[in-house]
RNA sequence: GCGGGUGUAGCUCAGUGGUAGAGCGUCACGUUGCCAACGUGAAUGUCGUCGGUUCGAAUCCGAUCACCCGCUCCA
């Protein structure tokens, strides 16, 4: 960042316009839309479904088949990657070792007044309320308050983390907070409307009597009086969140009787189909730390609110990597990944200060990375995040969390055997060490790439005939170039086609290759322009006499004349081929 | 999850109780020798969905779904 420099206008482009020119070119369509859509999902069109084809063939030949484009590593060799392609449903327990499962799978409640912010299911807080004897008497009054219908000054004293009633009453009765001050004579249960309480006659030290009432803290006093529910660790109030919801993983179930029995889930990230498959890659391909194993792939989130055109959809698509390295030179290959994924987006086409390289701070670090040399997000100013910016990709310091968890899970022995590390024995050769790799997780989003690099190709510039058009970088724009035969007639388009088949038959790989003799010139370089079609080459009479053709750039509108058969060298070099 | 807004042709939108519309785009034919050219013609609608009120609903009412914005959330 420098600092002199006049600051950059916020991403101002219309969020509006682009969701209209991505349906009416076919990049992107809401999903089952003839049925009113679904929320949180979105289906590529033909253009779209090209565009993160492009983008992912990008990332696998640039990452994995090249190893980072050929840049040597921070121990100066080539970085080596091997593909992998798992399932997205796995044994159930390995969401359960790597915490997806346990953790997020009911409403929770974050304790703030605890050091590390301890969490637990709403359900399970239980209270220990005091109500005048009198008000207790009146037994509709209870009622009432059990209800929900009213309120009467009954706030818990006390709370407790317990899965059951009887739980709770233990927890109490071994708490000497209450039983310090009060005499109990004897709790019981009792029913209204559903709701499950103990009760009993409490006398206090100085006489004074109540009746002491245990019962689940429900949705409804959370919602009311959370500023009033006392810590269950810690005894202060006004320090519990509200319950959250951490529907995050999508459930299934394995067979056709659907039973409790056969829960399974949709992954919610690719990476743990890497680390349950690190033993086997290591044991089957001559691979050695240092070394990457690489997926793309669907996962699946049940977000809280999936928002914001593709960016937070349920169903989307990573491009992982999981780094594995000796713990003492993770750092330096966090490093490296870090300024390598900024510079492989920027190369794409994401220049300028929409995108940003944004190192996390301590306090917002995931559990696993707490450890780590850090974690640091590659950002991009979208329009609708605007002046602020949204995740693309994530890279992670992840330590050798996710192996020692499955290893601890799956009592599987995943420890490396570096046979070029250890002290040196007699002959000379190094003993070996037995060690848990350390992981550097650059893990991107490949639906959200092709959203950046719809907003950054998106101009809009009044002076030109066609005012709207996508900047595609061509090596991921979906169609690679047009051919247009002038007009229709006089042999041009025969011409054309020939030149059409050539170019599809060299490059169709890559991209389409269009042909199209409709309508006016002009109109169709606009059309190509919207599409954002690098390069159009046209047949016109002197393509008849001498051979030659004109190519138009998209982006300034320029065209030269160049010969036919250097056509294909041309664009090849355009693409990088 | 809460609050606000929007929903009519592929896109942008008009239509406030009485025959479903415009511009652009698309397609066809003609014209056209390089930048959304011109002429003629054509196709395209569960008016988001369901229900209610009414002789009659795109229009009024209710519910619901989707999208957008703000809050919240996002190991």
């Amino acid at each position: 960042m420098t600092t002199d420099s006049p600051a950059t206008p916020p991403n101002t482009k219309s969020m509006d316009d682009i969701m209209s020119l991505c349906k009416r070119r076919g990049f992107v369509y809401p999903a089952s839309e003839i049925y009113g859509g679904i929320n949180g999902f979105w289906d590529y069109g033909p253009m779209g479904a090209q565009l993160k084809k492009n983008l992912r063939d990008a990332w696998w030949t640039d990452v994995v088949m090249r190893g980072c484009n050929g840049k040597l590593g921070p121990d100066g060799k080539p970085v080596s990657i091997v593909p992998v392609d798992t399932c997205i449903i796995q044994n159930p327990k390995v969401w359960e070792a790597s915490g997806h499962v346990a953790g997020f799978n009911d409403p929770m409640v974050t304790d703030m007044s605890t050091p590390d912010g301890k969490r637990f299911r709403a359900d399970h807080l239980y209270g220990f309320s005091l109500m005048p004897k009198p008000v207790a008497e009146n037994m509709q009054l209870l009622a009432e308050h059990l209800a929900g219908r009213m309120t009467i000054e009954a706030h818990p004293e006390l709370t407790v983390i317990a899965s059951t009633l009887g739980e709770a009453l233990a927890q109490l009765q071994g708490d000497k907070r209450s039983t310090k001050k009060y005499t109990f004579d004897g709790f019981q249960e009792h029913e209204t409307n559903g709701v499950k309480n103990l009760m009993s006659l409490a006398t206090r030290s100085d006489g004074a009597e109540y009746v002491a009432m245990i019962h689940q803290v429900t949705m409804d006093e959370y919602a009311k009086d959370i500023e009033k529910i006392p810590s269950p660790f810690t005894g202060k109030a006004a320090s519990l969140t509200p319950p959250r919801a951490f529907n995050l993983m999508f459930k299934t179930f394995i067979g056709a009787t659907a039973s409790e029995d056969d829960v399974a889930y949709l992954r919610p990230e690719t990476a743990q189909g890497i680390f349950v498959n690190f033993k086997n890659v290591v044991d089957t391909t001559r691979v050695s730390v240092p070394f990457g194993i690489a997926q793309t792939g669907k996962s699946f989130r049940n977000e809280v609110t999936p928002r914001n055109f593709t960016f937070r959809s349920r169903e989307f698509e990573q491009m992982e990597i999981e780094f594995f390295c000796h713990p003492d030179d993770a750092k330096d290959w966090y490093v490296f990944w870090r300024d390598w994924r900024m510079q492989w987006w920027q190369d794409l086409g994401l220049r300028g200060e929409n995108l940003i390289l944004r190192e996390h701070d301590c306090d917002e670090l995931a559990h696993y990375a707490k450890e780590g040399a850090g974690t640091s997000d590659i950002e991009y100013r979208f329009p609708f995040t605007a002046p602020g910016y949204g995740e693309l990709e994530g890279i992670a310091h992840r330590t050798d969390f996710d192996l020692a968890q499955h290893e601890k899970h799956a009592r599987a022995k995943l420890k490396y055997f570096d046979s070029t590390r250890g002290e040196l024995a007699k002959n000379g050769q190094p003993k070996g060490e037995h060690y848990l790799p350390h992981v550097i997780e650059p893990s991107g989003g490949l639906d959200r790439g092709v959203l950046a690099i719809l907003c950054e190709a998106y101009t809009v510039d009044e002076s030109r005939p066609s005012p709207e058009f996508m900047k595609f970088h061509p090596r991921i724009a979906p169609i690679k170039a047009a051919v247009f035969p002038l007009v229709k007639k006089d042999g041009m388009p025969e011409k054309a086609a020939e030149l059409h088949g050539e170019l599809r038959q060299k490059f169709g790989h890559l991209g389409a290759i269009e042909y199209d003799e409709k309508q006016s010139i002009g109109k169709r370089y606009a059309r190509m322009d919207e599409a954002g079609t690098p390069y159009c080459f046209t047949i016109d009479g002197d393509s008849l006499t001498d051979g030659t053709v004109t190519v138009r750039d998209r982006d300034t509108g320029q065209q030269e004349r160049m010969k036919m058969e250097d056509v294909a060298a041309f664009l090849g070099e355009k693409l990088g081929v």
